[in-house]
DNA sequence: GCAACTGAAACCGTGTCGATTACGTATGTG
DNA sequence: CACATACGTAATCGACACGGTTTCAGTTGC
């Protein structure tokens, strides 16, 4: 199980729509154009940017000329937000375990959920020390890591 | 994608292990057992088994009386390598992506790579911390989180 | 009115995963 | 030695999720 792919798509149309400058309506990119860019369909790119549009993070118009613009300065969208607004995500599976009347069986999946809550906070923490900006300079990508 | 579930097997099955003091193999506990532990199937547990043992951290014997036992005291065994031992594991999705032509849309994949490879890196680090030991008395995962 | 575009739904093909079954092999017991 | 126990691996099945495509409705601009 996994929303794979969402985040990457997700994370490429922002860093494409804060490449072409696309900060308000006048300037929005239509789901064609991100779509050749990422490369997938245009239904894909819609996808993700709906629910990237519910999360605050980008606008979007119909009709002529319309598209999809940045909200936000890229500078301010960190990946961790990204993440979240593209999915719920659990990164190494569920824990939906535990065997009744073994105290043992009991304990130990609350005990793994813990830890992988810990692993996703951490995951969280590190991308949010990301920003779409950085994306375009990856540089910064590789001395921040 | 996503070997989503073998990592909280292995992880109950290492500290249904530690639990029984399964310390050699005169006290191997059957794949069977771990199944009703867990609960899931025993050809699951061996799956994992297998890996586990591939990785070092567990030994098992076949036969009468065979299974498998810790080769490691369970405060030497980290999460990070039981998730590495289980799988490769690519958490947020690949990013196989790339427009020839588009200068944007080559180096975007890079920086997205970049990013992720980031947050595996965090995870690794957050669950080095952890110790199957740990997952006894759950206590300390809370408090280490 | 027409063309361009988003948004949402439906559908299909595919890949993956857990579960199950089955077979071969190794080990201990009587 | 015969037999029960148990691992290891392969094959198969069904469920589920995801990406891709198509289609339709609603919006916007010319």
């Amino acid at each position: 199980m996994s929303d794979s792919q969402k985040f990457p798509v997700a994370a490429h149309a922002l860093a494409y729509l804060a490449h072409k400058k696309a900060f308000s309506a006048d300037r929005a990119v239509a789901s064609a154009e991100l779509a050749a860019s990422v490369p997938t369909n245009p239904v894909v790119v819609r996808r993700v940017t709906a629910m990237l549009g519910k999360a605050g993070l980008i606008g979007a118009r119909a009709g002529a000329n319309g598209g999809a613009w940045l909200l936000k300065a890229p500078e301010a969208i960190t990946l961790d937000v990204v993440l979240r607004a593209v999915n719920g995500c659990a990164h190494l599976g569920v824990a939906p375990k535990g065997v009744k009347g073994c105290p043992v069986g009991e304990k130990i999946p609350d005990a793994v959920r813990g830890a992988m809550i810990a692993a996703d906070t951490a995951v969280a923490d590190r991308l949010s020390q990301i920003s779409v900006a950085d994306l375009l300079n990856s540089a910064t990508v590789e001395a921040a890591a």
